[in-house]
RNA sequence: GCCGCUGUAGCUCAGAUGGUAGAGCGGCGCUUUCGUAAAGCGUAGGUCUCCGGUUCAAUUCCGGACAGCGGCUCCA
C-alpha cells in the first residue's frame, strides 16, 4: 500500500470511527478528523459524557462491525445553503462554523481566515456554490474525500488515547475531545509499529533519568523543579563546561548577573506585560520595591552593556552566561526534564551594529553546528517570522530585512530548515535548531534571535566612526537552550551510552579477586595523570573501583546496566602479563598497562 | 490552566465483592576469593501518596489536594 492509499485508508477510518460514536452517543457533535503520523483522530463533543480508554473496547467492536457490514462510501454535492441548512437541523454547530468559513472565505483553514470573523455566518455572497459530503451507511459528514469504495477496505486500527483539544486550537474555545488512533494497512505493521514504541520507552529519559541515577522529582520540592544527583550533575556540568568554552572560543565573554530583580526591568524590556503571569513574584520586608525571579537574562546583559559608553572599535560586545531562570509554568504543561519550572540556558546576547549582523549569525550558527556535530545530533532548522498581530514590535522593515539575512545564512550553511509563520518572538524573527525525542516528538534546542526592540526600549547606544550615537541590535543566542530539556533528548538520544567525554562514570575497575589491589593502584596512578583533548581539555578521569566480595559477572553485569563507556577487569593472569581487559560497547580486547593513557586518550 | 489516565516496600510489579498486604531485585548479616551479564543461606523494610466523607470497619467506595503520564493551549 503506498503513502497515498495510506492516507485514504486512514481517513476513511477517521470516518468510520465517527460513524461508531455517533452509533454509540446519538447526540454527539462533530468537530475535524484529520490524518496525523501513523494514524488519525477525530474531535468529538459529547457534553457532559467524557469518552474514556474503558470505552475503548466498545467503539472499536462498533467500527469492526461497520468495516464487516461494507457500507459503501457516498459521494454527495450538496448547495452551500442547504449544507449550513442540515448542520442547524442535525445540532452540528462545529460543522455549521466550518460551513460558514466555506459560504465567506471559500476555505477552512485558521491561517487563511481573518480571525475576528471565524466561523461566523453570512448572508452575502458565497465565495463557493457546493460542497461535498461523504456518506457511510448513516453518517454523513462534511468532507473533500476523496475515501475508500467501501468500510470493507479499511486496514487494522487501534484506539490509542483520548485528549482534551480546544475547539480550532483556541483555548477560549469549548474543549472537545481527541480520539487517537493509528492504523495501517496490515495487522503486521501495527505490531511492529506498537513494538517500536515499546522499544522507544527503553530509551525514554525519565526511564533512564531514573535507571542511571541522573535526576529526581520530589513532590516536596515541587512540580518541575528537578532535583540532580551527582551522575546528573556531572552530566549537566560536562555539556554546560563545553557549551561555555566552545562560545569562548567564538569569542564570547562571561558575565555573572543575579537571580532576581526589580521587577521594573521586564516593565522596561517589555515582558512584564507579555509575560507577566509567568512570572515568580519575590517579595521584600525591607524595601517597597517588587522583585521577580529572573525568566530570562537579556535585559540583564543589555545592563552590562550600557555600564560604560561604547564605540564602535568595541563592537560586537559578546557576553555569556549559564545560569538558571525561573518560568512558572502551566502546571500541566511540565513532563520529566523537558518542561520544567527551574531552566536553565547557557544563554548569550550579541551587542552590534547593524552591519555585522550577518557576520555574528554566521558566527553563531557555525558555533551551534560545531557543537551539535560534537553531540552527533542531527539538527531540523526552523525559521520563524512575523505575525502581523499587535502583540509584535518594532520596525515592519527591519524585520524583513532580518528575516531575508537569518535565511541567506542558513541557506549558505546548508542547513536542513523549514519556515514558519507566526512563531517569531515579539522582538523579532528568530532560528530555532530542533531536536528529536525517542518518539518522535520535535523540541526546540538551540535558538538564534534577532532583537531591534530591547536595545530601544533600555537607551543602549555606541558612538560611530562620525560621532553619531546609534542604537546597537541584539542577539539572543542559547546553544543547548535549556539544560535541562538538552539533557531529556541528549538522554533519549544516546539511550544513556554517553560519549566517553559527557558519562558521568567512565571508568569502571572491575577486579576478580583481592590479590590485585596493587596493580589497581598502579592503573589509578595512570588514569590520575591523563589530560584529555576532547572535545574540552580537562585531567579529571571520572573511575571507580569495584572490588567488592561478588562475582565478576556480577560486575560486569551492573557496569553494563549503568551504561558506563569503559570497564577495565583486571585479574592474577593480567597482572601477571602486564595487561587489562578493557570492555567496552563495541567488544573486549587485551591492552598493555603502557599503552592505557594512549588507549583512554584516543576514545 | 483544560480533558483523559495513574499513584501498593528504595526499584519493578502482584493482590483482595470493603475485614490494615505479598514476590523478585536492591539493603543488611553470615558463608564464599570466584575470569566475562545476577554465588548460597538468613534477615529487616509498608499510615497501600495525603486530607476529608460514607461505613461497625476504607489501601479498596465517594470528594478534594498533591504528584506522575498522554494530549490541548502556551513557550521570552
Amino acid at each position: 500500500m503506498n503513502e497515498e492509499q495510506l492516507h485514504l485508508m486512514r481517513h476513511s477510518l477517521a470516518h468510520i470511527t465517527a460513524a461508531a460514536v455517533q452509533r454509540l452517543w446519538p447526540e454527539a457533535k462533530f468537530g475535524v478528523g484529520p490524518v496525523v503520523d501513523n494514524g488519525f483522530y477525530y474531535d468529538i463533543d459529547l457534553g457532559e459524557t467524557k469518552i474514556s480508554e474503558t470505552n475503548f473496547a466498545k467503539i472499536e467492536k462498533s467500527m469492526r462491525g461497520i468495516i464487516e457490514y461494507g457500507d459503501a462510501f457516498e459521494k454527495i454535492e450538496m448547495p452551500i445553503d442547504e449544507a449550513i441548512k442540515w448542520a442547524q437541523e442535525n445540532n452540528q454547530p462545529y460543522k455549521e462554523e466550518l460551513l460558514n468559513d466555506l459560504k465567506r472565505a471559500g476555505t477552512t483553514i485558521a491561517k487563511d481566515l481573518d480571525m475576528s470573523e471565524i466561523g461566523v455566518a453570512t448572508d452575502g455572497q458565497s465565495a463557493i456554490e457546493t460542497v461535498t459530503f461523504y456518506k457511510n451507511g448513516r453518517f454523513m459528514d462534511l468532507c473533500r474525500g476523496p475515501h475508500l469504495a467501501s468500510t470493507k477496505e479499511a486496514g487494522v486500527f487501534k484506539l490509542m488515547r483520548v485528549a482534551g483539544a480546544y475547539w480550532r486550537g483556541k483555548e477560549t474555545n469549548p474543549q472537545m475531545q481527541r480520539l487517537y488512533a493509528v492504523a495501517f494497512a496490515t495487522q503486521v505493521e501495527l505490531d511492529e509499529y506498537l513494538e517500536r514504541l515499546e522499544q522507544a520507552k527503553l530509551r525514554d529519559h525519565r526511564k533512564l533519568g531514573k535507571e542511571l541515577d541522573l535526576y529526581t522529582l520530589s513532590p516536596l520540592v515541587g512540580a518541575g523543579l528537578p532535583l540532580f544527583t551527582p551522575r546528573g550533575t556531572m552530566l549537566r556540568e560536562a555539556v554546560g563546561q563545553y557549551s561555555n568554552q566552545l562560545r569562548q572560543a567564538y569569542g564570547f565573554q562571561k558575565v555573572w548577573t543575579p537571580h532576581i530583580t526589580k521587577k521594573d526591568l521586564y516593565e522596561t524590556s517589555g515582558h512584564w506585560e507579555k509575560f507577566g503571569e509567568e512570572l515568580f513574584l519575590v517579595t521584600s520586608q525591607e524595601t517597597s520595591d517588587s522583585f521577580v525571579l529572573k525568566p530570562m537574562n537579556c535585559p540583564h546583559h543589555g545592563q552590562i552593556f550600557s555600564s560604560r559608553a561604547r564605540s564602535y572599535k568595541d563592537m560586537p560586545v559578546r557576553y555569556l552566561e549559564t545560569t538558571t531562570v525561573y518560568r512558572d509554568e502551566k502546571t500541566g504543561e511540565l513532563g520529566g526534564l523537558n518542561r520544567v519550572r527551574a531552566i536553565t540556558q547557557d544563554d548569550s546576547h550579541v551587542f552590534c551594529t547593524t552591519d555585522q549582523i550577518q557576520s555574528e549569525i554566521n558566527n553563531l550558527l557555525a558555533c551551534a553546528s560545531e557543537l551539535y556535530a560534537t553531540f552527533e545530533m542531527p539538527l531540523r532548522v526552523r525559521l520563524s517570522y512575523r505575525d502581523d498581530g499587535p502583540a509584535y514590535l518594532g520596525d515592519k522593515a527591519l524585520w524583513g530585512s532580518a528575516q531575508a539575512q537569518l535565511k541567506s545564512a542558513v541557506i549558505a550553511n546548508n542547513m536542513n530548515y523549514f519556515e514558519q509563520e507566526g512563531e517569531a518572538a515579539f522582538y523579532g524573527p528568530k532560528i530555532d535548531f530542533m531536536a528529536t525525542d525517542a518518539i518522535g516528538r520535535e523540541h526546540q534546542v538551540a535558538t538564534v534571535q534577532l532583537d531591534f526592540v530591547q536595545p530601544g526600549r533600555f537607551g543602549l547606544e555606541y558612538v560611530d566612526n562620525e560621532g553619531n550615537t546609534k542604537t546597537p541590535v541584539m542577539i539572543h543566542c542559547a546553544l543547548l537552550g535549556s539544560i535541562e530539556r538538552f539533557l531529556s533528548v541528549f538522554i533519549e538520544h544516546t539511550g544513556g551510552w554517553f560519549p566517553f567525554w559527557a558519562a558521568p562514570e567512565q571508568i569502571r575497575i572491575l577486579t576478580i579477586n583481592d590479590t590485585v589491589s596493587d596493580y589497581v593502584s598502579e592503573i589509578t596512578t595512570i588514569l590520575d595523570g591523563i589530560v584529555l583533548d576532547k572535545p574540552i581539555s580537562y585531567n579529571e578521569i571520572r573511575y571507580t573501583v569495584d572490588d567488592r566480595n561478588e562475582s565478576l559477572g556480577k560486575k560486569i553485569r551492573e557496569a553494563t546496566n549503568w551504561k558506563l563507556p569503559v570497564q577495565l577487569i583486571v585479574g592474577q593472569k593480567d597482572k601477571d602479563a602486564r595487561e587489562i581487559s578493557v570492555r567496552t560497547q563495541a567488544g573486549e580486547e587485551k591492552i598493555k598497562l603502557t599503552d592505557l593513557a594512549d588507549y583512554i586518550q584516543k576514545i
